[in-house]
DNA sequence: TTGAATGAAAT
DNA sequence: ATTTCATTCAA
């Protein structure tokens, strides 16, 4: 059928081009861009950058892992490649947001037909709403450009934009995306100064990816610092570094200004403080030296990881959840003290390598093992495995299969070793950056003599990647100009190395996970961090109870990521991140905000990382959630997608079909879906497809008044099915009778939205398809026009459904789910619906839902509200 | 990998 | 004026 059809669109030259192939690019992210922000800027924006932050480094974690295999690298590799995504339109903020719903009705349907069904809506959408969606979607694109100055939608030349090698990317920071509800506000600043430097990836962003989790911290770490690397600024290298690596080179500076070990203790606290309260200078001293370095989160986490495997983490991290912060970075003092002498102890002697961070020596290891709390070893995990799962997969196959087969590899040692390799991975990637500091102390060994660093000796792979890659870095080391032109390398070490870590990390981690706890969720959990917290709090799973100290809850793969978690909720606690906590004191449900409200505020933050979470693991989490179940225990994931996109006003597909009649637009309907519904509804259509039979019968109608050309095949159809289903007739007779009014006036034309693009190649392929067999395409096509036609209507109508709150009851998804029939009330009659309802029903063979929801129509009061009123 | 929708941007 | 591509996910 659609054969045909499908030439064209795919295309041509898209084909080559490359449309689909899905690129590698990174998806933007506002909070990439916020991570450059600072947080002091805007509390509330901060609240929401928390969120972001956490969610991002899923996000980015969760995009280099799917890439992974062969993605990872190239984005590392390429930046050129990695081109962000192109931010998302008005209209796709309104599927992302709406399409689950659509979905919900229309199980069956597929998202093609829930395309259309979104479009629909979308024509129908009140203009206020619309503007929502147009003003975040413009804030988006504004933020997206500040970050990615140059950025092109067409790459088609190339991508110009980002280098990746050295550009400085300390200016797009910036400011970002400040949220502000006003969507005016951000034209302006819209591109801003920044330099284009920046190119799209964010380097700034993947590095925080490649972190993971961590990259939250990092991006806490680099606003505290921020401050100073402005003044260290200029190095070229580092910007260059940066780009990069970003993060990396910084905590590699660190590294390697200090001996971890020592300085770790000072750094966290240093880093911690100056997250909090940026208290900056005296910690640091490191970064002072030359470079920027953003700490980073990262490091602090290394460190804490570090300080634990000592023995000692035990103690500081458990802190941070309680804590506030003060008593946080007390402990954490604390720790860095203890953590200094037994380092010293432990590690000190025997070498001075890069000291406890990089490679414990074997025996360290050990020592830490045994101390190492579950929790530290987990976080490791937990970071690593966020980004990697997917790409764990991959990479295993490559190095780490073995422990996937094993699945079961020590678990301490496994931690373990994946806490080391996160750290060498971190470390080195630092070096790389920063590879120009002499400082290093692993290079005071020699590539070869390296060995220190590797210290891991359960697990050779990692050690050997990392050699592997520090002599690399040594070889690159040092420079960061060099960078530019050895960039590939550097970008491929790195990648080529945290992957790697991380892979033996993940593996070991989600061996760790299935060993404690079978399920698979842990990848979910990857996905979202912002979902790990809710997890966090409301999975108990107990899981190993690694992060006990940690956390509260967290079962083991929260382990991980309540180990992040702590530091987060740490920093929150201090008041770094507002708006992490806000959104743990409102618990799942903070959904319900009114749809404005929550739109103004949250939105930016919370409504972007949710999505993302989405995509990245789509298929898992979306299905799991899908919807209602989802709340229940799922719920996390998707309670936070939805939070966030719930700012987003969420309209319910009744007050669609109301606005719809109501509201003039000219929307098209898609007469195909109709057809098909109507079709469906007619024969006995899915239980599923009542509504939306229901609604597009509505809308044809519509249509039907609009053109009269049309009308007549409509009606006949329509009539056709008013005689299959009496229900439905009375439906449609109803809805006539709801807008009786239609003002006519309306223009042949119409034909607005979706089909008029598509119309050319798609509309007959879709009617084709759509038939189901029965639908013809100039029926559809009719059909369309007719409701076009009818679509005029008073616009009253819309506000009043808008008002009635059709949003406010949506908000929360389980209002929504539950829910349609409170929706129903306000367009057409209930009794109509109910009676659609019945039809189905009676069609279908009677399911729960179906007679629940007529139940529920039929009490409902009907309201006509229609028309007229 | 395609396609359905809309829209912004580029060509 | 046309083409890309952003999201989503079943085919």
């Amino acid at each position: 059928m659609k054969g045909g059809g499908r030439g064209k669109e795919p295309p041509a030259a898209g084909e080559v081009t490359g449309k689909r192939p899905k690129r590698k690019c990174l998806q933007w992210h506002p909070l990439l861009s916020k991570k450059t922000l600072d947080f002091s800027e805007e509390e509330e924006e901060d609240d929401e950058e928390e969120l972001e932050k956490q969610s991002v480094p899923c996000v980015q974690d969760q995009e280099p892992q799917m890439h992974f295999g062969s993605t990872t690298e190239e984005v590392e590799e390429d930046s050129n490649e990695q081109r962000a995504r192109r931010p998302m339109n008005a209209f796709l903020l309104f599927c992302k947001r709406h399409r689950s719903l659509v979905r919900q009705e229309h199980p069956r349907l597929d998202n093609r037909g829930a395309t259309k069904i979104l479009a629909d809506w979308w024509a129908v959408l009140d203009p206020k709403e619309k503007q929502k969606y147009t003003d975040m979607a413009k804030e988006y694109k504004d933020a997206f450009m500040k970050a990615n100055p140059g950025y092109k939608w067409c790459p088609t030349t190339s991508k110009p934009v980002k280098n990746p090698s050295c550009q400085p990317l300390s200016n797009p920071r910036k400011k970002v995306w400040s949220y502000s509800s006003n969507s005016s506000k951000d034209s302006t600043a819209k591109k801003v100064p920044k330099t284009d430097s920046m190119p799209q990836l964010n380097f700034a962003m993947a590095d925080p990816t490649k972190m993971g989790g961590l990259s939250m911290l990092l991006l806490a770490g680099e606003h505290a610092l921020t401050n100073r690397e402005i003044p260290s600024s200029t190095k070229p290298s580092l910007p260059d570094t940066a780009s990069e690596g970003n993060s990396f080179p910084e905590d590699k500076e660190e590294m390697l200004s200090g001996t971890i070990l020592n300085r770790v203790p000072d750094i966290t606290e240093s880093r911690v403080k100056s997250g909090l309260s940026l208290l900056p200078e005296s910690s640091v001293p490191a970064a002072h030296e030359g470079k920027p370095c953003r700490q980073s989160a990262l490091f602090q986490l290394a460190e804490m990881c570090l300080a634990s495997e000592a023995g000692k983490m035990d103690t500081v991290i458990s802190p941070p959840e309680d804590s506030s912060s003060t008593a946080f970075l007390q402990q954490t003092a604390d720790l860095a003290e203890i953590k200094e002498e037994k380092a010293n102890t432990d590690y000190s002697p025997p070498s001075p390598h890069t000291s406890a961070l990089l490679p414990p020596p074997p025996s360290i290891t050990s020592t830490s093992t045994d101390a190492i709390p579950p929790q530290l070893s987990s976080q490791n995990a937990c970071v690593k495995k966020k980004s990697k799962k997917k790409e764990v997969a991959k990479s295993i196959d490559n190095s780490e299969l073995p422990c996937l087969t094993k699945k079961k590899c020590d678990e301490a040692e496994s931690q373990v070793d994946s806490v080391f390799s996160t750290i060498e991975a971190v470390a080195k990637g630092a070096w790389k950056d920063s590879g120009e500091k002499p400082k290093k102390k692993i290079q005071s060994s020699p590539s070869g003599g390296i060995s220190g660093w590797p210290k891991k000796k359960s697990k050779p792979k990692v050690n050997t990647f990392v050699k592997d890659k520090e002599e690399d870095l040594d070889d690159d080391s040092g420079q960061c100009e060099q960078v530019s032109s050895s960039e590939v390398e550097m970008k491929e070490d790195v990648s080529a190395i945290s992957h790697k870590t991380e892979t033996d990390e993940a593996c070991i981690g989600i061996t760790d996970l299935q060993g404690t706890i079978p399920e698979p969720h842990c990848s979910p959990c990857a996905h979202s961090p912002t979902a790990v917290k809710e997890e966090d709090r409301g999975r108990e799973r107990q899981g190993e109870m690694s992060c006990e100290s940690n956390t509260e809850n967290r079962g083991s793969r929260k382990s991980e990521r309540s180990c992040k978690g702590a530091l987060y909720k740490t920093l929150v606690s201090e008041g770094m991140l507002t708006s992490l906590r806000a959104n743990i004191d409102r618990g799942k449900r903070g959904a319900f905000r009114a749809s404005d409200h929550a739109h103004d505020a949250n939105w930016g933050d919370d409504s972007w990382i949710l999505p993302q979470m989405g995509s990245n693991h789509p298929k898992k989490l979306k299905k799991s959630k899908s919807k209602d179940e989802s709340s229940q225990g799922l719920g996390k994931l998707e309670e936070e997608f939805e939070k966030k996109f719930n700012s987003l006003p969420q309209y319910s597909p009744m007050t669609f079909d109301k606005k719809g009649t109501a509201v003039s637009k000219k929307k098209k309907i898609d007469s195909s879906t109709v057809h098909e519904e109507t079709c469906k509804v007619a024969k006995g259509p899915s239980p599923s497809q009542k509504k939306t039979s229901f609604h597009k019968i509505v809308r044809k109608h519509k249509h039907k008044k609009e053109k009269p050309g049309a009308m007549d095949t409509a009606v006949v159809q329509s009539e056709s099915m008013m005689v299959d289903s009496p229900s439905k007739a009375k439906s449609c007779a109803t809805i006539a009778i709801m807008c009786p009014d239609v003002q006519g006036t309306t223009n042949m034309e119409m034909l607005v939205g979706s089909q008029k693009r598509k119309a050319r190649k798609t509309k007959i392929t879709h009617l084709v398809r759509t038939a189901d067999g029965s639908v013809s395409p100039a029926e559809e096509d009719k059909t369309r026009d007719l409701n076009q036609e009818q679509d005029k209507k008073p616009l009253p109508q819309q506000n009043l459904c808008n008002e009635k709150g059709c949003f406010s009851n949506l908000t929360s998804e389980e209002a929504e789910r539950s829910t349609i029939p409170q929706e129903l009330p306000a367009f057409f009659s209930l009794a109509a619906l109910a009676e659609v309802a019945a039809m189905e029903n009676v069609h279908r063979g009677q399911r729960g839902l179906a007679e629940s929801q007529k139940k529920e129509l039929t009490q409902t009061p009907v309201l006509i509200s229609c028309a007229d009123q």
